[in-house]
DNA sequence: TCTAAACTTGACCATTTTAGTCAGGTATGT
DNA sequence: ACATACCTGACTAAAATGGTCAAGTTTAGA
């Protein structure tokens, strides 16, 4: 199990947006210099955010990108879903009439993914921007 | 985010031996019939169990393997971790002096993905195998 | 003793996912 | 007009996933 980098480096992208965009919209450029994210991937990223109106956008010159909302009323949960950084514990459907191993009955770790899915589900829903633009970044060590 | 089947499958396959080694030893056949998964990939799974000393084996005839200790002291970190279904939130290497953006200080998600770690972890060190007896296998629907 | 059941090992592989790159746009402030 | 910055879609190398296959070794029981 693990995170992939898409999903981390929409939320890296989002915190040092929240940190910049008080006067001007922020460019890509700028967060891909400061973050170290590649300028084309990020742009995958952000038309998806788009997409979820996380971020708005101003074309032209020193144009950029804003939150379309406050730090604290965008949910992590927001941000990874709009990348499709999907929680996905349980294998089978779970509208599906079938589990996971083609048979009539659940298999015998259904509810098990199904309880760590809500588990992780509710930290995801908890944190907010704002939680993570109190944390400056910290020396390692 | 997503597990893997790998990970999936070995609990599926422990849940299942529990439940049948009462008397004999269990072999990887019949588990296989009865979770509907792969022999030969079974046995690169068990391969890894017995490895961290999860289950014994008995080789022969009617041979098969056993848990190597009671249910309810085989937690499903141990599990997943015996077949290297690692719980990896954060991208740096937590020893090394770098952040995962290559330079002195931690990103600013690092303090975010660490507490996610530990949120999943205490859930994995909590339930024990054991805890997976107890839902007997129930109708979908 | 012979044999079949069962474990053991390691190599191999097709498919999918990931983490991007590249090439072309389009919009707009100055 | 032109530089800056967003926008879109196609493409791809590399890694991970989810196995299969082949060739054993070990041991119970007939
Ligand atoms: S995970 Fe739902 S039936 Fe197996
Ligand atoms: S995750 Fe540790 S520095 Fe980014």
């Amino acid at each position: 199990m693990k995170l992939t980098s898409k999903g981390r480096y929409a939320v890296m992208a989002l915190v040092d947006l929240a940190r910049f965009d008080t006067i001007n919209p922020v460019s890509l450029r700028d967060i891909s210099l400061r973050q170290g994210i590649s300028l084309d991937y990020l742009e995958q990223i952000f038309s998806k955010l788009k997409r979820n109106q996380i971020v708005k956008s101003t074309r032209g010159n020193q144009g950029g990108y804003v939150l379309s909302k406050k730090p604290n009323e965008i949910k992590l949960t927001n941000i990874l879903s709009a990348v499709d950084e999907k929680v996905k514990t349980v294998q089978c459907k779970k509208e599906s009439k079938k589990g996971c191993n083609g048979k009539a009955t659940k298999c015998v770790t259904h509810n098990l993914w199904d309880e760590l899915e809500t588990h992780i589900n509710t930290f995801f829903e908890k944190k907010s921007l704002q939680d993570l633009l109190k944390n400056k970044s910290e020396r390692v060590n």
